[in-house]
RNA sequence: GCGCCCGUAGCUCAGGGGAUAGAGCAGCGGUCUUCUAAACCGCUGGUCGGUGGUUCGAAUCCACCCGGGCGCGCCA
C-alpha cells in the first residue's frame, strides 16, 4: 500500500472494473467518490459509484452496488478485509485488511519524505501575503494573513507545487509622507531638546501628521537614534524631512521584517510599489519619490519603470480611452461594474494601475521560472476591505492579455475581539490597536497561530483575548502538542526500561509485526481508529492545499489527539509483553512523525516536553 | 440600490451533495501509587435564519425573503 494515493488508485481501480462490467467508457463514467468513511463502522472508504450510477443506467442503485460488490471482491481479493456488501442506498463501504496498515506505518517511518505528495499537475505559485503598508506596526488582521499565507504555502509545497512568498511594499504612495510627518512631529521636541536648530516654518510641517502617536513611536524612537548617530550638523531642514519619510519607512519595514520572522512567516521577496517606477535601483528610493511622488503633476511616459510598461500594454490591447482629463480602463469588458480610472488627469497612476503593474512583474517572472508548461498561478491574499478591488484588478489583468485564472483572490476575514464580555473596537487613527507583536507576546506564536487557522480564512473570527491568555493551558494548539509530548515521554521512559536506542530507531520498529494491535478489546479498537486517521493523513494535505484550507488540517490535528489521549489513559504502551509494546511503540513512532510533520506546516512547533 | 461574505448547541466555530450534524469553551458529576492530569470518563445542550425548488439523498446546490458585516473614489 503507498499510503499517498491509495485511495486515488482504488479509484481508479473501481472505475476500471465499472467501465468494463456495465459497458461504458470510462470517460462517461459519471463523477464519483472513493473518500474516507465518516465512521469507524462503515470501514475505510466509502464508494458511492452505484448511487452515482443509478441515473444514468437507470437501475435500483441497491442492485448496481450488489454487482458492482461482486466483481470488486475478485479485483481487490485480500487487500478487503471483508467482502463488499452494499449498505444503505448503495454505499460500498471498504475495509481494508490489516497488514496493508503495517504497510502504512512502514512507509511513514521509513520514508524520506512520506507526506510529501507528487501533484499531477504541479504548479509555479507566486503567493503574496500581507502586504502591509509600511506606516505602523503590522496589526492582529495582518497576523491573520501571515499566520494563513505561511501555512498555505507549505501546505501548497506538500501537495507538490512549487511557492514562492512575496511581499508587497506600499512605498510610493502619499500616505508615506502622511506617515513621515506624523513621525517628525513627534520627534521634533527630542530634537530641539538635543540642541537641533530647527526652524518654525520647518516645525510645523509636523503638524498635520495623520497618524497617531502609538502607531509612529517604535520608528520614531529608531529614526531620532539615528539622527543622532549619523547627522553632521544638528540641523533640520526642509530637505532633511525627505530623509525622515524615507528612513521612516525603512525603519518600519524593518519593524514589521522582525515581526514576521518572529511569526513564521518567511517571505522570499519583498517587492517595493517605488521599484514599479524604477526599477533595479536605477533610481534611489528618495529620488523615486521626488520625481514622481511629490510632484502635483506627472508625465508617465517619463517614468522607466513597469508602471509605465503596464499603461502601455493596457493601450496596445486597446482597452483604454480618455475622458474627463483621465485615462480609463474598460474594465466592464472583463466583468466589471464600471470602469476604472487608472490615470488620473494630474498624470498620476492610480493604485489600480501600480497593482496591474505588479502583477504583470510577478507573471512574467512566473513564466520565465516555469519550464514545465503547467500553467503559473498567483494567488494573493488581502484584508477584507479589499473585496471591492478583485474584479477591477482582474479585469485589468485580463485586458493585459492574462487569463482569467492567473489570479486568485483570498480574503482573510475580519479579526474582532472580545476581553470577558466586551467587544475590543480598534481604530489605526485613534492608535487604540492590537499589534502583532502585542499578541505574540500575550499568547505566544504558536497559540495564536492555530487559533488563526483553524477557522476558514473568510469569515469573521472573535478573538477573545482572556480565553487565549488566562485559559491558555486549555488551548486546542496545546491539545496537539501535548499528544506530541507525550509520545516523546513514552519513548523516554521506554529507554530507561531497558529498551535500546537501536531497537527504538525508525528502520528497526518499521520491521515490527503490527498484529498485536488489532485485537478485539476497546484497546484493538481504538488503535484501529489511529491507523484508520493516520492513513487519511496525505488526503487532509491535498484537500487542504486544493481548497485553500488550511483549517481542514488544523482540525485534523486536533481530531487525532483527540484520539490519541483517550488510547493513552486508557492503554499502556510499556507493557510486559514485548510484541504488544513494540507494535505499540511503532504506532506511536508513525503518529509522532505525522503530529511533527502537520504542525510544522501550519508554523507550529513539536515541543519534546510541556 | 448593486456586489461580496456570513447566519449551525448558551458562546466561539468546523462540516460546503451522502449514512444517526461535530469540536472547543461554558455548565453539572467523577478519575492521578501505573509511559506527563496542558489529560481522561460520564451527563446536559440543535425546527443547521425562513419559505419554496432541484435530487435516490440538502446544513451543503438554486430562487425568493429575513437578519448581521463589508465594499461600491481621479484613496490605498
Amino acid at each position: 500500500m503507498s499510503l499517498k494515493n491509495y485511495a486515488l488508485q482504488l479509484k481508479r481501480r473501481i472505475a476500471a472494473v465499472a467501465a468494463i462490467h456495465f459497458e461504458i467508457a470510462a470517460a462517461e463514467l459519471p463523477a464519483f467518490e472513493v473518500s474516507p468513511s465518516s465512521e469507524a463502522r462503515f470501514g475505510h472508504f466509502a464508494c458511492n459509484l452505484a448511487m452515482q450510477l443509478a441515473r444514468p443506467l437507470k437501475r435500483n442503485p441497491r442492485q448496481i452496488a450488489e454487482e458492482l460488490a461482486e466483481r470488486l471482491n475478485i479485483e481487490l481479493g485480500e487487500e478487503l478485509a471483508a467482502p463488499l456488501a452494499p449498505v444503505g442506498q448503495g454505499f460500498l463501504n471498504l475495509h481494508l485488511s490489516e497488514h496493508l496498515f503495517g504497510e502504512a506505518v512502514n512507509e511513514v517511518l521509513t520514508g524520506a519524505s512520506p507526506f510529501q505528495w507528487q501533484a499531477e499537475k504541479p504548479q509555479q505559485i507566486n503567493l503574496e501575503y500581507v502586504s502591509a503598508n509600511p506606516t505602523g506596526p503590522l496589526l492582529v488582521v495582518n497576523g491573520r494573513a501571515a499566520a494563513l499565507g505561511s501555512a498555505l504555502a507549505s501546505i501548497l509545497k506538500a501537495a507538490g507545487h512549487s511557492v514562492t512568498q512575496e511581499y508587497f511594499v506600499n512605498d510610493a504612495g502619499t500616505q508615506v509622507i502622511e506617515f513621515g510627518k506624523s513621525v517628525f512631529r513627534e520627534n521634533r521636541d527630542r530634537y530641539r531638546e538635543a540642541g537641533w536648530e530647527i526652524s518654525d516654518e520647518v516645525y510645523a510641517w509636523g503638524d498635520d501628521g495623520g497618524y497617531a502617536a502609538k502607531t509612529v513611536a517604535e520608528v520614531s524612537e529608531s529614526v531620532f537614534q539615528l539622527r543622532e548617530e549619523t547627522a553632521c550638523e544638528k540641523k533640520y531642514t526642509r530637505s532633511a524631512q525627505l530623509f525622515e519619510i524615507t528612513d521612516s519607512v525603512i525603519a518600519q519595514l524593518e519593524f514589521q521584517r522582525a515581526s514576521l520572522g518572529r511569526f513564521g512567516a518567511d517571505f522570499q521577496r519583498f517587492y517595493s510599489e517605488h521599484l514599479l517606477y524604477a526599477p533595479d535601483s536605477r533610481l534611489p528610493y528618495q529620488d523615486v519619490l521626488t520625481s514622481y511622488i511629490f510632484p502635483e503633476m506627472l508625465d508617465i511616459e517619463q517614468v522607466p519603470g513597469p508602471i509605465r510598461d503596464a499603461w502601455h500594454t493596457l493601450k496596445e490591447h486597446g482597452s483604454t480611452f480618455e475622458a474627463d482629463g483621465a485615462i480609463w480602463l474598460r474594465t466592464t469588458e472583463y466583468g466589471d461594474d464600471k470602469d476604472r480610472v487608472i490615470i488620473r488627469s494630474n498624470g498620476k497612476p492610480t493604485y489600480l494601475l501600480a497593482d496591474i503593474a505588479y502583477h504583470l512583474n510577478k507573471w512574467e517572472r512566473l513564466e520565465n521560472k516555469d519550464d514545465s508548461g503547467d500553467a503559473p498561478l498567483m494567488i494573493d491574499i488581502w484584508g477584507p476591505d479589499h473585496y471591492g478591488h478583485i474584479l477591477p484588478t482582474r479585469a485589468g489583468l485580463m485586458a493585459a492579455g492574462l487569463p482569467e485564472e492567473a489570479l486568485e483572490v483570498l480574503i482573510a476575514g475580519w479579526v474582532t475581539f472580545k476581553q470577558g464580555e466586551k467587544v475590543v473596537a480598534m481604530s489605526k487613527r485613534k492608535g487604540n490597536l492590537i499589534t502583532l507583536d502585542d499578541l505574540m507576546d500575550e499568547v505566544g506564536v504558536d497559540v495564536a497561530r492555530f487559533l488563526f487557522l483553524e477557522r476558514s480564512p473568510e469569515a469573521e473570527l472573535e478573538f477573545d483575548l482572556e480565553m487565549a491568555t488566562e485559559q491558555s493551558s486549555e488551548n486546542p494548539a496545546y491539545y496537539v502538542q501535548y499528544a506530541h509530548a507525550r509520545i516523546c515521554s513514552i519513548f523516554s521512559k521506554a529507554l530507561e526500561e531497558g529498551y535500546s536506542e537501536e531497537q527504538l530507531i525508525s528502520t528497526e520498529l518499521s520491521k515490527i509485526d503490527m498484529a498485536p494491535l488489532f485485537t478485539e478489546d476497546d484497546a484493538g479498537r481504538r488503535q484501529a481508529e489511529l491507523l484508520r486517521q493516520l492513513i487519511y493523513y496525505p488526503g487532509v494535505i491535498q484537500s487542504a492545499a486544493r481548497g485553500r484550507a488550511p483549517q481542514r488540517l488544523a482540525h485534523y490535528l486536533h481530531h487525532l489527539a483527540g484520539e490519541f489521549h483517550p488510547w493513552y489513559k486508557m492503554v499502556k504502551v510499556l507493557v510486559d509483553d514485548r510484541e504488544t509494546a513494540l507494535a505499540r511503540l511503532a504506532l506511536c513512532a508513525a503518529l509522532r512523525k505525522l503530529i511533527t510533520h502537520g504542525l510544522g506546516l501550519l508554523g507550529l512547533n513539536a515541543p519534546e516536553s510541556m
